[in-house]
DNA sequence: TAGTTTCTATTGGGAAAATCAATAATAGGA
DNA sequence: TCCTATTATTGATTTTCCCAATAGAAACTA
């Protein structure tokens, strides 16, 4: 009622907003007022007006008011079905902004439904899904086909192969493949040790690790070369901290395919549904 | 009492928390339940734990309670007679890190009270004061006592002589007061011209900036060397992207007196008090 | 195993609160 | 000056809320 009275600036405004009787806000607001022990309205003028302990309290009760509503707005979901918890596997490498950009969407739209995040590499989802410990798996293909998983294509994932601008290849014009055997590549490997095939080792002498970030920061620091997801490097690109590689083989972008992996027979509900619609359209988004 | 329950893990208990019975509590939650339309606790057991829902939902009702409770908080410190706004005006240069830690406090004990910041140069604080555009100012001390105003000896802030590592003073040992003349030193100016009395130009050749924040960069990027508060630069003196000057004549730190100005005659609510009494030690505990 | 305690669900009655309908007073607009 | 819209107040009515009491079930205790 007092949210609704100043809004309106109208007692019996209020009373037809809330569906309720003038005199229903106006007993309302009086009990508010001895319950407060200070007046909210300025009755002086027709048009009641907000003392100024009115105004600074509005602020608060309309917060409240939003925290409520967001309570039934959760309830609904809930009631609707909504999951209360959706995991997601992937590789991190795959966390693009277009990503980002759904799962914000994503939290507005199905605030009952929780999300937590499973870093993982690419031949570790599979098992993950499988095993139940997540719902949705967001991975590289590759590795043959599970029974049990159900596996879409989602599009491709643009690569670009880069160094520090320190670099020896940095300032090559057109790189071959044999010249880049000497130089050492940073390559992703799971922890479990299984490097993945989709990315190749062009080099003899390669380094490992378990995440595209820790290889990005290598890179950064001059340790080597490596292949990285183009939406990982393209600020440090632009930005000259990092340096494409000139490979005279390399036409058009390296970009292997992505795919969503999920468990078959499992009843999905509202939130993974739209969810899944989103992320089959990320990869399109991002080319 | 759905947040009562869930915490105690029991109708009773919650019951007696609540100072109602059991059986309100009972009724209670049956009601919300069928307005929900899904169960918020499972009764297999004695004890009745939440369902998957229930735990989604008891963070929705928490946060609403907790919103709920600051409206509370601020309607009795407005009730106390807490003041709705509170305006200070205040040279930039007083803003440390022990006024912000008062500040947070303040902001935690009086929810009910906005705070307004006012950045003005010190000759002009009496006058925003006296006009009433702001209820308390931080200034130095200097100009002369204005009246109607009351003003209070706050205590000294340590300025300290800096330049940047690059400038040609950073590697003298010992500089006299004559040596200092040809080097460009940055002073305060208000914005209406007037230099700042109790910031003495020692150089010849000055230049002026309306902001120590502004003097800073220039100094950073050696424009020139000044007296600077030494808390604004104390990070870049460790970092050493800044130096003190080794001043031949200053045996101590040079900290120039900071007083707090109020209205004369004017009635002053707890809020006010409160931050009266702590600025008054902001500088004890800086020393 | 039996007794005791501590739960929850349910019900009926009574108190409190909320709401409405009606009325009176007042201010602004035509 | 009339008309309309607004607020305050009051009495009646409905609704909600809560307690006390009861009964049944589960866990604890001896």
């Amino acid at each position: 009622m007092f949210v609704a009275a100043a809004e309106t600036g109208s007692f019996s405004a209020a009373g037809r907003v809330l569906g309720k009787g003038q005199s229903a806000v106006s007993l309302g607001i009086s009990n508010l007022e001895v319950d407060l022990g200070f007046e909210l309205f300025d009755r002086a003028t027709r048009k009641p007006g907000l003392t100024k302990e009115g105004q600074r309290l509005l602020a608060f009760a309309k917060a409240a008011l939003v925290q409520i509503e967001d309570f039934d707005a959760a309830a609904q979901g809930l009631f609707a079905g909504e999951e209360t918890r959706i995991r997601i596997a992937m590789d991190d490498a795959i966390l693009l902004p277009s990503l980002s950009a759904q799962l914000i969407e994503f939290g507005n739209k199905f605030s009952a439904t929780e999300v937590e995040f499973l870093s993982a590499v690419s031949p570790e989802i599979p098992e993950i899904i499988a095993s139940g410990n997540a719902d949705i798996g967001l991975m590289f293909s590759g590795t043959q086909v599970q029974k049990g998983l159900e596996q879409a294509f989602i599009g491709n994932l643009p690569f670009v192969s880069v160094c520090s601008p320190g670099y020896p290849l940095a300032d090559v014009q057109s790189i071959g493949a044999s010249e880049l055997l000497p130089f050492r590549q940073l390559l992703l490997r799971s922890p479990q040790g299984s490097a993945l095939d989709q990315f190749p080792a062009l080099s003899v002498n390669t380094w490992f690790a378990t995440s595209f970030h820790t290889i990005r920061e290598l890179v950064l620091q001059g340790i080597g070369w490596s292949y990285l997801p183009e939406h990982l490097v393209s600020d440090a690109i632009a930005s000259g901290r990092v340096t494409r590689l000139n490979l005279r083989f390399e036409h058009s972008l390296w970009s292997p395919p992505v795919e969503c992996v999920i468990l078959k027979n499992t009843r999905i509900g509202p939130a993974q549904t739209w969810l899944l619609e989103r992320v089959k359209n990320i990869l399109q988004a991002a080319d």
